[in-house]
DNA sequence: GTCTATAACTCGATAGAC
DNA sequence: GTCTATCGAGTTATAGAC
């Protein structure tokens, strides 16, 4: 509990440092399973050895890097759920928002969702903050905006995770859907790109009255 | 049971079977890495030498139910994508099918994502089938809907992505939901049964011109 | 075909010099 | 703090008896 509490410093470039990032790239791209003590070492230029006097084990420095990533996420989220604004500002804002930063962090949806599937016990009681965002006071705007007639009727918590489901799916699913719909890396970046705009309208078509 | 729920194979229970049943079972739940060849062979009722008689060795068995997964997900796809069914019909089909499908293999969509994002060599060369659906008609219907105002302009593409990303997420993100909503495990197997309503009507309201 | 026993190897972790 | 060397557990794969 002494030193790194709290892990969105600046790069200082401490041996330390090194090594966490150097486990965070491993991590996200290997799995707990797939990394190898060995590769982090190399990645951070030391020795292993060196790895377990830092951290006391490959199973602590995981769960640093997973608290690390999935703190990450929930700023976005808790604001959308939990503020008090107008709700189509908000849900442009969230779109826009969350795909923006998948997009220059493609790779966490898929190590959370790992992560949360392969380990629930260890994701809910070691990495996951006990102070969630909490639907409340989002299912109420819905709720009021449907009773007003400002949107049809929609169950608050479906049109949640349509949102979501939208905004972070393709990203974890891009090699398939380069594939399935023959695009060129460059092509499939554009349209990934795209669909801030095109989440953002679909949601908003499919929420008129 | 004698019989299993959901599998299409005929049920003839030889050594061969057991092993490869037992195979599908660990490396959907535990990925490759995690998965050993000690618990295949618990599972499977017999000793760890009978998996390297049967199948040469842990790669080459690991291909065999790799490639028996994606091909399971296949024929519900090349239907949405080439066949020539009313296209409003085929939007309602797709959804109530896909759903319908995952629910009853929930592990499926989380396995072949992993795959395809750790190993993407391995799974285009070696495990995806080279006759993949090809989304031309499918295309073409939609845009035939624009043109006759029946549905709002959209791009084929991020329709199509939409509808998959609805469908599947939520059964990945199965516990993330469960936690943020707060739901019992009998509350989010009736919330995801009812998504094959929510997400037909929403994907239909999303498109009304 | 199926088993037991074990070889061959990988990897996380530690000891101890500097 | 950082290194080299090595231990010991766990894992895939094979040899060989039945």
């Amino acid at each position: 509990m002494a030193k790194t509490d709290n892990i969105q410093e600046p790069a200082v470039d401490t041996t330390e440092q090194r090594i966490f990032e150097a486990a965070r790239e491993v991590f996200t791209q290997k799995g707990m399973d797939g990394a190898k003590m060995q590769e982090i070492a190399d990645r951070a230029g030391i020795n292993k050895a060196l790895l377990h006097y830092y951290y006391r084990s490959k199973e602590k420095l995981y769960e640093m890097v997973a608290r690390a990533i999935v703190g990450k996420m929930l700023p976005t989220i808790r604001q959308l759920l939990e503020s008090e604004q107008a709700f189509e500002d908000k849900i442009r804002g969230f779109i826009d928002f969350y795909i923006d930063i998948i997009g220059r962090n493609p790779f966490i949806p898929l190590f959370v969702i790992t992560e949360i599937n392969k380990h629930p016990e260890r994701f809910f009681e070691t990495i996951l903050p006990k102070d969630l965002p909490r639907p409340e006071v989002f299912f109420s705007q819905v709720e009021a905006e449907v009773a007003a007639g400002r949107i049809r009727p929609i169950a608050p918590q479906h049109l949640l995770v349509n949102m979501i489901s939208m905004c972070i799916f393709p990203f974890v699913a891009k090699p398939m859907i380069r594939i399935l719909l023959g695009m060129s890396p460059g092509e499939i970046r554009l349209f990934l790109e795209e669909r801030k705009r095109e989440v953002t309208a679909f949601m908003l078509a499919g929420l008129r009255p």
